[in-house]
DNA sequence: ATAGGTTTTAAACGGCTCTTTGAATTTCAA
DNA sequence: TTGAAATTCAAAGAGCCGTTTAAAACCTAT
């Protein structure tokens, strides 16, 4: 290997870090190339300045998602629309464990959820990301076939944030004063959790859940009534 | 009203603002001092600083939040525990509409959950926010009486994380390609969606609830199996 | 070994950041 | 009205930002 893609590799590795820890506008060239033990210049050298970096890190991102997912075209209508929830709840749990991988890229979409940079959403423009095709893929399973399209969308969202906030408040779970030992038997505990949680929330939504408890009638089984109860306005 | 008490309050009104769209670091006080149209060191002479300005405004975010929050004390274990889910997922959603109001005090504590800022940390050691007593109490009356500590921890801060996705995603529900019109009924709408997706989430954790879909079985009832379920390490 | 291209380095540039300063202005009470 | 206090203002200070520059060091192939 190439003594340049030696300073290229770890200048693409400790910019994750800092982007994932500060947010693109937070991070600093001089962070980044300083954690990377190279010059204040290496990043223009090599990427032509930090925007770029940036980008290449965000290809990177989606690349690693993409590989991890325990979810492909095939598998996901092969099983229950149930274990697909499980599923797709699981590979996003999951990096919380191994915090040097992915858990890295959930944070920098974490942030352009929050605020989108100009160079995210040139990205998305471009190409699709693959999580939001499952979740949506998944959404469907359960709405009714005549589902209006912001239904969709808004369970799609929805089922796409449901593990966000824990890779958020890793830090609130991990530190003082709850001091919680994020081991493999939490993350199982809370796949399980989320997965049974999406489950049944994601249920409800469908013609076919049953009432989902006995002691609230106001629970009245829901047709898509999305359109009927807009204001007149 | 005292012309000090004019800038100081449009000080605080576009310090909120700017915070809100950019976060503590994002904001500068050059850009706050501009839409409030006076000068540049009003910041330095009222409040004594950029980060005592921000100190304020987490005050006023917190007061602002009470005052418009649908349950206090009482009404909280006065009503179901569904309608207590459905009345704390309505008081998020609702900041959605009044654009100028509360929404803005949801986004930076959307911020604060991402990044804590050091102000953030000082702010909450002192005072507990009463959103997340709220949540835990709620919490507690789906969860069994001998739930882990962190199993409510958990599902405490699924709770008070169902709506903010929808406040930061305001953008993408608003704009094209959906350009969702985000009136009186779309609101009314989401708070009923999420607020049956999450009393339908909560209900799977409770002992009491029924199963939720015959389709499947893996699904059994829980019985606060998290710490049977630990890994020896 | 040497020439030629690649990579690294230190320094500087222009622009933005928050804060400080001291004078000019306005406000308000005597 | 006058004089002291409160407030506003323009300017400058000190520091970080991303980027550019040109010289130095390094590799590699002839």
């Amino acid at each position: 290997m190439k003594i340049a893609d030696i300073t290229r590799q770890a200048l693409l590795d400790h910019a994750t870090d800092v982007f994932a820890e500060s947010g693109f506008e937070g991070a600093s060239v001089r962070e980044i190339t300083r954690r990377a033990s190279v010059n204040q210049a290496a990043i223009n050298y090599h990427f032509g300045g930090k925007e770029s970096l940036y980008r290449d890190v965000l290809r990177l991102a989606v690349a690693a998602l993409s590989d991890a997912s325990l979810l492909d075209e095939n598998t996901i209508d092969s099983v229950s629309r149930d274990e697909a929830v499980r599923l797709f709840i699981r590979q996003q749990v999951t990096p919380l464990l191994k915090h040097g991988q992915i858990g890295r890229y959930l944070r920098i979409f974490a942030w352009e959820t929050l605020a989108p940079t100009p160079v995210y959403r040139d990205f998305i423009a471009s190409e699709r990301l693959p999580i939001m095709d499952q979740a949506e893929k998944i959404v469907r399973r359960f709405l009714p076939a005549g589902a209006a399209g912001e239904d969709i969308t808004i369970a799609t969202i929805w089922l796409t944030q449901q593990v966000t906030p824990f890779i958020r408040h890793y830090d609130t779970l991990s530190k003082p004063p709850l001091s919680l030992k994020i081991d493999k038997g939490f993350i199982e505990q809370l796949a399980a959790d989320l997965g049974r949680m999406a489950v049944a929330a994601l249920s409800v939504r469908s013609t076919l859940s049953p009432d989902i408890t006995a002691q609230d009638s106001s629970l009245l089984p829901v047709h898509n009534s999305r359109n009927m109860q807009r204001s007149k306005t």
